[in-house]
DNA sequence: TTGAAAGCGCTAACAG
DNA sequence: CTGTTAGCGCTTTCAA
């Protein structure tokens, strides 16, 4: 061996293997991507471990809290950390750990008041035991929805689904592949996945059932949009409804969801026989009242209106609407509890159906006395 | 050197290289969490090469697409991980990529349908470019927010924060260890952080050149809540406005965000002088216009009544209300672009300030040629 | 075209 | 109480 080629390298070599630190020809460092501006390396649990003189196990031990670490070397690896701006990397973190603390939402539509409602409920339930939420909106498309739950589902620890559209035999096969999984407002009959659902039938019942007390035997449903599942079930519950009751008469308008769609129904309602208009939400009830105030028919001395939702504006329309109101917040809320319960290994515990409020503001009256009813009938 | 210390280790290790799987006894394996119900080990790259009798590194070329594999061996691949349900771990994949493909949001409240907005402009941005958003609410605490920042943005590769509550000297500080970043409805003087704000100043100072216009020259401001920092922009903006406009007088009446709060004040209004009103928000306004409507008051013939904001139904108050609209999708939507520039290393740009658009409806008018102006100011 | 090997940054079982 | 070591699952030179 020669002496100076010795002197050199090797006994240097010892001393840095001990630190557990720099191979002695740095190996090809891949350039870091990202990063913004600022383009300094970016502080990694070895390089705090290096600076305060401590195995990156130390290192780790003192950022997560441990208590097993002596106090003097704990304040050297907190100050190293410190000045080299140190944040712990979570992404390798939960590759080691094998959890995200994230979950996520899909929902069909971002802009529609119950999502953005479950939205926050999950988003603050979540925060309570240290969760993040990454949502995303498949924009009612089918084929997209698969996909993003699946691939938010692999970016975190569980994941709710909110009305997905899929369908059912498809929502079977990725409902393992999901798990843990909940499911709102929509259920997978015989599966353990948890789903929270709203009742709209006995929304609409309780709806018919006021209708009903006030004298109405003949309702007008001013229909949602044709492909929505929560207008197929107020439609079909609807119906139901009023097949109990042999002398009640339900007409149907395709309508929408929104005001104009409302508001240019006015007419048909204005023309029909019907006293009762049942809408399918309130903003179409809304742009109904509107509609029918511009035509001079006087709700609800002429025609009584009811909405679905209890959307914020819903007291504040002339009249003030009766509708049904349903816990948005609460769902994402629960849905979180659901969900925390799978990722502890939890079972999944009962469905629930949230049942619909009704709410009776002035928007509903008695059935006219002097209406088109009775000549209409002869 | 002792030699059956160097036996020990030296030899068997070659060969358990060699193949790269398996070590000749399978190591402490740690206990998979998580993973719901389902408890099957969960496919990895490593499963599927061994079952495709292919190395990892062909795997990993197959589920990328890489054009540089042999058909037949692609097709084995895609195979074996179809068989075996195979999900790349994206966690995995961050880590080794040094990306997340994911962006966060931090809003103040969720509640607003501002934020809702930005979050949806944002989150359909992103998605358009492969990426996810992570969600956080500050709700107004401004501790938490500098932490969920931090933390939010060390989950991906970039940050929006919109409106933040933190003192500017903070901001500075972490403005750097948060890059890249887009700041929205605040700006930081000097730095290099894309801003992109609503300049609530023109909006209000169009609203007041339009009051104007009708004759109007006594105001009242209902303001919003004292801690909001667009109250503050706005009130500064309507002083301003007034005080370059000699025979303008301006009144002040500490009112609130909500629809109960612009109903409690129409009291004060109609005792009040002032010919116009200026609220805070729409919500403010509508609340306003339905006291004032229980009170008596006509609008725009005994008084004209302003909002801001332009929410969805503003347009539906009655009587329409004239307001100021703002971009809100569109801030979402410019914020992706910059953050995406700065993520590509591009450079921030210029701000821009939204300007609002003044949409006058009906809740304006002339100034009443009979009220108690002459009286009052005689 | 394919595989071996060296990471990415962190955690944890196991010795000392 | 601390360090060593072996992963977590994927990507990417570099050689063959």
């Amino acid at each position: 061996m020669s002496l100076t080629g010795d002197h050199r390298t090797e006994p240097a070599r010892p001393a840095e293997r001990g630190t557990g630190a720099e191979p002695v020809a740095p190996p090809v460092r891949r350039g870091r991507r990202g990063g913004g501006r600022s383009d300094r390396p970016a502080a990694t649990i070895g390089r705090v471990a290096e600076a305060a003189g401590v195995s990156r196990a130390t290192v780790s031990r003192v950022m997560n809290g441990s208590p097993t670490v002596a106090p003097e070397l704990a304040a050297r690896v907190r100050a190293a950390a410190e000045a080299l701006q140190y944040e712990p990397s979570l992404v390798a973190r939960s590759l080691a750990l094998g959890r995200t603390s994230t979950v996520s939402l899909i929902v069909p539509d971002l802009a529609n008041p119950m999502f953005q409602d479950v939205l926050r409920g999950l988003s603050n339930a979540a925060a309570t035991h240290g969760h993040r939420l990454l949502v995303a909106e498949s924009n009612e498309n089918v084929a997209e929805e698969a996909i993003l739950a699946v691939e938010a589902r692999r970016r975190s620890d569980g994941l709710v689904l909110a009305s997905p559209r899929v369908p059912e035999a498809e929502l079977r096969a990725l409902s393992e592949r999901l798990a843990p999984l909940v499911l709102l407002n929509r259920d997978l009959p015989g599966s353990t996945v948890p789903s929270l659902s709203v009742d709209y039938s006995a929304g609409i019942a309780a709806i018919v059932a006021h209708l009903r007390s006030l004298g109405h035997r003949r309702l007008l449903y001013l229909a949602g949009p044709a492909a929505s599942t929560s207008n197929r079930d107020r439609r079909a519950a609807l119906h139901a409804a009023c097949a109990t009751e042999p002398v009640c008469t339900l007409a149907e308008l395709a309508c929408g969801a929104t005001f104009e769609d409302g508001h240019a129904a006015a007419r048909t309602v204005r023309d029909t026989d019907a006293t009762a208009v049942v809408a399918f939400n309130d903003m179409v009830a809304f742009g109904a009242l509107s509609g029918l105030h511009e035509l001079g028919v006087v709700v609800p001395r002429d025609v009584s209106v009811t909405g679905f939702d209890d959307i914020p504006f819903a007291r504040y329309t002339t009249p003030p609407l009766t509708t049904a109101s349903i816990p948005r917040n609460e769902l994402g809320r629960q849905a979180w509890d659901r969900l925390w319960t799978l990722m502890n290994g939890g079972s999944a515990g009962h469905n629930v159906a949230f049942q619909p409020r009704l709410l009776v503001r002035e928007s509903t009256g008695p059935v006219p006395a002097d209406g088109p009813d009775p000549a209409e009938r002869s």
